[in-house]
DNA sequence: ACGCCTACCTGCTTGC
DNA sequence: TGCAAGCAGGTAGGCG
């Protein structure tokens, strides 16, 4: 369930629990959570002895920097969780990678359905513009660094830099279904389905419409709801369903305050129309068909009161 | 550019 | 009660 605000919640807990402190060991008891570019035994081996300066947050990735440059990067995918545990806490049979602290903590990374990946690169490229790269054929694309994997992604939609005017831009042209463009992170990053959803019921936008037959002021809703459901899901320490908690282990409380996702068949939080459910891009996908009306899908002159 | 499919995995819910 | 089918927050890669 991670998405944006989920993410920055573990990375939060992360910064203020963990940072300054040294890996004293790792054990992988999943190799294929430990992703490109170093196999699962030279990740642990380099890892061992490193100091965490800091830990942050890029799209749905944490970002743990540290002291010495590297970045490992945690991509908590569907059921991935970081969690902070004392000495002496009971084993976790879904710990995929464990990291065990100098002082006798542990960071245990779970994934019940291991789809999460984590990976070890130099670091740098962050904050570069991401410019794509051209590489030749056959040309190496190491060294890693961890802008790389970043290089494809969408701007953070809590950034300043994020307006209502960029979004327009990114929107011109594209003919994608809002929804679909919305789960796109070269579009936007970090936002996933719950929060997809959640956005275009505030902005009262269906979720078929075409992205660019939008008006310059239900650009300016979306933008506006976009942000503020993320902000939200960070202050309510994310939305919880299955598997997802924060780094202390406990689930997040923004779950019972959504307006559409998981409320088929409940009344409308505006109107009490029954939230309806459809299938967009394969993915389920919740609104409420009175006040995200298809009808206006293309006519942008049809509100007259 | 875009939609659609498959794959990666496990656990929980649903329906017979 | 048992059991199989269907479903789930994400993303990468392949095809048309």
């Amino acid at each position: 369930m991670p998405e944006l605000p989920e993410v920055e919640t573990v990375a939060r807990d992360l910064q203020r629990w963990v940072a300054g402190a040294t890996i004293a060991g790792v054990a992988v008891h999943w190799e294929r959570t430990i992703a490109h570019p170093q196999p699962a035994e030279r990740f642990a081996v380099e890892l061992r002895g490193a100091s965490i300066a800091r830990v942050g947050r890029r799209a749905k990735t944490v970002l743990v920097h540290l002291v010495d440059g590297r970045v490992m990067t945690v991509a908590l995918r569907m059921t991935g969780a970081l969690i902070v545990a004392r000495p002496g806490a009971p084993e976790d049979p879904y710990a995929r990678v464990v990291f065990t602290l100098e002082d006798g903590r542990q960071i245990r990374y779970r994934d019940v359905r291991k789809f999460g990946r984590i990976g070890l690169f130099a670091g740098g490229g962050l904050r570069r513009r991401p410019v794509a790269r051209r590489r030749r054929v056959g040309e190496r694309a190491a060294p890693y660094r961890v802008g790389d994997v970043f290089a494809r992604h969408g701007p953070e939609p809590l950034a300043r830099g994020f307006s209502a005017a960029r979004l327009q831009q990114r929107l011109a042209g594209r003919s994608a279904r809002l929804k679909s463009l919305l789960l796109d992170q070269s579009f936007i990053a970090g936002v996933g389905n719950i929060y997809a959803d959640e956005a275009l019921w505030i902005a009262r936008l269906n979720p078929l419409r075409g992205a660019d037959t939008l008006t310059p002021d239900e650009v300016r809703r979306l933008h506006r709801a976009v942000r503020k459901v993320l902000r939200e899901g960070i202050q309510n320490r994310g939305a919880s369903f299955s598997d997802y908690v924060g780094a202390d282990g406990e689930p997040g409380a923004n779950a019972e305050r959504l307006a559409v996702y998981q409320r088929t068949g409940a009344p409308c939080l505006r109107c009490g129309r029954p939230i309806a459910r459809i299938v967009v891009g394969q993915r389920s996908t919740h609104f409420c068909p009175r006040c995200q009306p298809a009808a206006a899908l293309l006519s942008t002159a049809a509100s007259a009161p």
